[in-house]
DNA sequence: CCCTAAAAATGACCGCGGTCATTTTATATA
DNA sequence: TATATAAAATGACCGCGGTCATTTTTAGGG
């Protein structure tokens, strides 16, 4: 006979989390290692593996947060900004720094960014839909209600609009990841670049 | 004083590639071990990595292998093709093939293909290079010449065109190696409308 | 030809991520 | 409350990539 969950279970998955946050902070996740997870936790090594497929699974959800936490700043954010292509390279370039400061977590981005939602924590793939429709819905903004420094394109849907847009922040990431982008103003020059070619409609 | 390298050297370290290259073939990289490779190489572990950085800077010799390929295919390759368009996705999806099919391949693409030439071995840079120097003078070629099934924009230079398709197919793979495209047709049809959007000049 | 120093090869060893047979704990039932 | 059993936790263990003090081989000067 099938027995429910005993609230153990979120506890110890609970604290196993928050050590996993705590050790992670500021250091890059190949530095901290299951076992000290694990010790942090006051758990076994073993118990990790219980709650969570793998390292990846564990610290997806630390990347989730992240994730999350630009997704909440875009959102609550009203600062006036110079133009729609400003605002938007500002929110591609904090999803870059983010993805480019920690080769684990570009790793864990790329692999799940792509996966169905079956194989991948609850919270990384709802982030990254939340991620997605906040672009999606930005982009439906400026092409209905316009905005400068340009019209956007009409010959592409916003969803077909939005995936080059991610293509691009996303290769900037990996760009810069490794040193092929040297500096953070390169990175910023080439994304309004390709997001210029990509986004603008036939000129006036 | 310093002596010149040995010319065991070059023995050993053939003898270590040709391993590697009959080992992964057509097996996943991560399911060969460097142990794996010493043993058919009959050389000691240690040795490997005495010629070789770590177990990517080997196997990146063995994808530099399988990327020139592409390359000289594409050079040699003169079958009459629909169009301009059609070769490009053509040539992509070769490379979207190779770098879909193994997740380490992907990851050590992505891994150097970004990188400072310094940090990676030559033999890789120098297919990426002849890759990316074949996607330069096809895109030339398509500009000054014409080709169908429409004249490419001319507001960017060919350097950007081609860092924009290089954008769309390194995505269009890691979607691949996830599960988020599922089938083949998917991404080149997800390609075939990227490419036109990025490339096709204004309308006649 | 021998001797010596540098170059090359070696394999025991380490820490890591991950597994699994076993033990401990909680819960439903009598 | 006592008992049976499913759920949870455990930690010894494994194979892996990678290291390094040691040994073996090679080249060049006397």
């Amino acid at each position: 006979m099938n027995r429910k969950t005993q609230k153990r279970t979120h506890e110890t998955k609970a604290r196993i989390l928050e050590a996993a946050r705590q050790l992670t902070e500021g250091k890059p996740f190949d530095t901290v290692s299951m076992d000290a997870i694990a010790r942090q936790s006051g758990v076994a090594k073993g118990s990790l593996f219980a709650h969570f497929t793998d390292k990846s699974g564990l610290l997806s959800h630390v990347v989730a947060e992240r994730l999350q936490a630009i997704v909440d700043h875009w959102e609550t954010d009203g600062t006036a900004r110079g133009s729609k292509l400003e605002e938007l390279l500002d929110r591609s370039m904090a999803l870059v720094d983010l993805l480019s400061a920690d080769r684990a977590v570009l790793q864990i981005y790329l692999d799940y960014s792509g996966a169905t939602s079956s194989n991948v924590s609850e919270p990384f793939s709802a982030s990254l839909e939340a991620l997605e429709n906040r672009l999606f819905s930005f982009l439906s903004h400026w092409r209905e209600k316009g905005g400068a420094p340009f019209a956007l394109r009409t010959d592409l849907d916003v969803a077909a609009l939005a995936s080059g847009v991610s293509a691009f922040v996303t290769t900037a990431a990996i760009y810069r990841a490794c040193d092929r982008i040297v500096s953070r103003a390169d990175c910023v020059a080439l994304l309004q670049c390709q997001f210029r070619a990509w986004l603008q409609g036939p000129a006036a």
